[in-house]
DNA sequence: GCCAACGTTGGC
DNA sequence: GCCAACGTTGGC
């Protein structure tokens, strides 16, 4: 697994390794999403087919040390076993996912990536060395997998958490498009399923001014 | 199966 | 760095 460089803060931009996202695949204790670094890629337009899903996923932009090695982009959440099974498998190729900013002093949603390899297992939780090293994951039955992500394009004004949230509640009482948004309604998910209309609804926030 | 203690996430 | 929210663990 690529080593991220330390910088402090906002997605790297290149080397060959796309984004990885780490979910635990069974056992109910955690997930996680591991960014190391993002490929940039010439902005292609997909032609406007439907996706079958969008995603959020967390990540950390600011470095932090972990077993003495610096683990940067990296979050970990308390996942329920069977819908974080169910989310990481559901992951498919070309998928958009936000990628948000969290752990942080600016915490919000700063660009998108796309799913470049669905779920495979993660071979760093049988690593003693690794930061992510399990022993309680077997290698005949891996608790841990991983997608790799592909950078596609910051947004074009960062989407601070403050701003959802301020959406999320008055959605709340009108019945809009964030009134169940899992970044509020589930917290601690690393790896979130958005709706269409959520994802589609904050795209719609980037050509408006912050509120 | 309850629930207090504990650990982690993540906003602030 | 603090601490609220909340998920997990383990004693009973």
């Amino acid at each position: 697994m690529p080593r991220a460089r330390r910088r402090p803060a906002g997605p790297d931009m290149k080397g060959p390794e796309g984004k990885r996202s780490k979910t635990k695949n069974l056992g109910g204790a955690s997930a996680q999403v591991e960014s190391s670094s993002l490929q940039r890629t010439p902005a292609s337009e997909d032609g406007g087919e439907a996706l079958g899903s969008y995603w959020l996923m967390k990540s950390e932009p600011e470095s932090r040390l972990e077993k003495g090695v610096d683990v940067k982009v990296r979050s970990r959440a308390r996942l329920r076993a069977r819908r974080c099974m169910e989310w990481d498998q559901a992951m498919r190729l070309d998928e958009e996912a936000f990628f948000y900013h969290s752990n942080c002093r600016a915490p919000g949603i700063a660009g998108l990536v796309k799913i470049v390899k669905e779920a495979y297992p993660d071979h760093t939780q049988f690593e003693k060395n690794s930061p992510h090293y399990d022993s309680s994951s077997k290698e005949d039955n891996p608790k841990w997998s991983m997608v790799d992500v592909q950078f596609v394009r910051m947004m074009k004004r960062f989407i601070p958490l403050a701003e959802l949230r301020a959406h999320h509640q008055a959605h709340k009482a009108s019945g809009g498009p964030l009134k169940n948004m899992a970044l509020f309604t589930h917290q601690r998910l690393s790896v979130q399923r958005l709706t269409r209309e959520e994802f589609d609804f904050i795209l719609s926030l980037e050509e408006k001014e912050p509120s």
